[in-house]
DNA sequence: CTAATATCAGATAGGTTTGTCCGATTTGGC
DNA sequence: GCCAAATCGGACAAACCTATCTGATATTAG
């Protein structure tokens, strides 16, 4: 069990976050960030990818080349890269399992999971990918932060 | 991605609950609860024997068998299940997947997150599976309950 | 034009979770 | 004692997620 998202999710957080923090208009190579974050080349590639296609990032190829944000990059909200990589069925699905819970038919824990699943919704739209990469002490976050 | 919890895990806690709205000393069977929970069998089966082996029921082979919880319904609370079944890491593991993540070296989300797994963690343990069992309208749990 | 260096696309491998099957064992009722 | 009904245990299959590999394509530098 990844936490709560999968880890495909979690490096395309990883990865949305460093590139939010390079000057704009600069490319980053998904070598540098498999090398700075840790993530094996190829998967990080395919999601890479992924993002390009739903509009999250642009790529270029050749020499020179690599990705960077498609919109500027404070109106770009975690919750926006969670969308694109898992989905948004979290919001929406029952924490026991059930496969009907409503208001009128809820499981023990409806209610209380539903004012959860709000304060961690609002916890990833309320920032930017750009304020959140800025928020992080990690090394691999702060050894290109403007000063 | 399954909510939170594993499947297994999701389906424990539905027959956990399940279980103690029986009464004390009668056993359920694997069928009965396979049945009227919407459980593949033999899926069941092997979580069931799971909960038997870290201590949370008891088992009865041969007819008229079955499972019971080993302890008072009152006492045992969904966490004990989860931690049974996917264990508890969920409430140590950062949610955006850094594979170190500390006070002092935290990510973006690192302090929200602490607070909504602590009320997760109390959610599920603040209370016990027979008032859980109790609290859901869903027809699967009402039709035996008291009245 | 050529070489080097990127991404792109598709196939494939590995691992984990989910789900199934079957024979063995135990228990209760006749 | 025998049969029916239940759990137990191990092997197996299917689906999904994670990760890798390779060839194709595009771009820049020289």
């Amino acid at each position: 069990m990844s936490v709560f998202f999968s880890r495909q999710c979690e490096y395309a957080l990883q990865a949305a976050m460093y590139i939010a923090l390079k000057p704009e208009n600069e490319m980053t190579s998904i070598r540098e960030l498999s090398m700075k974050l840790e993530i094996p080349y190829h998967f990080l590639a395919k999601i890479l990818q992924d993002l390009t296609r739903k509009g999250l990032l642009t790529s270029l190829k050749g020499s020179a080349g690599g990705y960077m944000l498609a919109r500027p990059k404070e109106s770009i909200t975690p919750f926006q890269i969670v969308e694109a990589i898992d989905g948004s069925s979290f919001l929406d699905s029952c924490l026991l399992g059930f496969p009907t819970c409503s208001k009128e038919n809820p499981c023990a824990v409806h209610e209380d999971w539903n004012v959860l699943r709000d304060k961690l919704r609002d916890m990833l739209e309320r920032t930017n990918i750009y304020e959140a990469g800025l928020s992080m002490k990690k090394p691999q976050y702060t050894w290109n932060k403007p000063s």
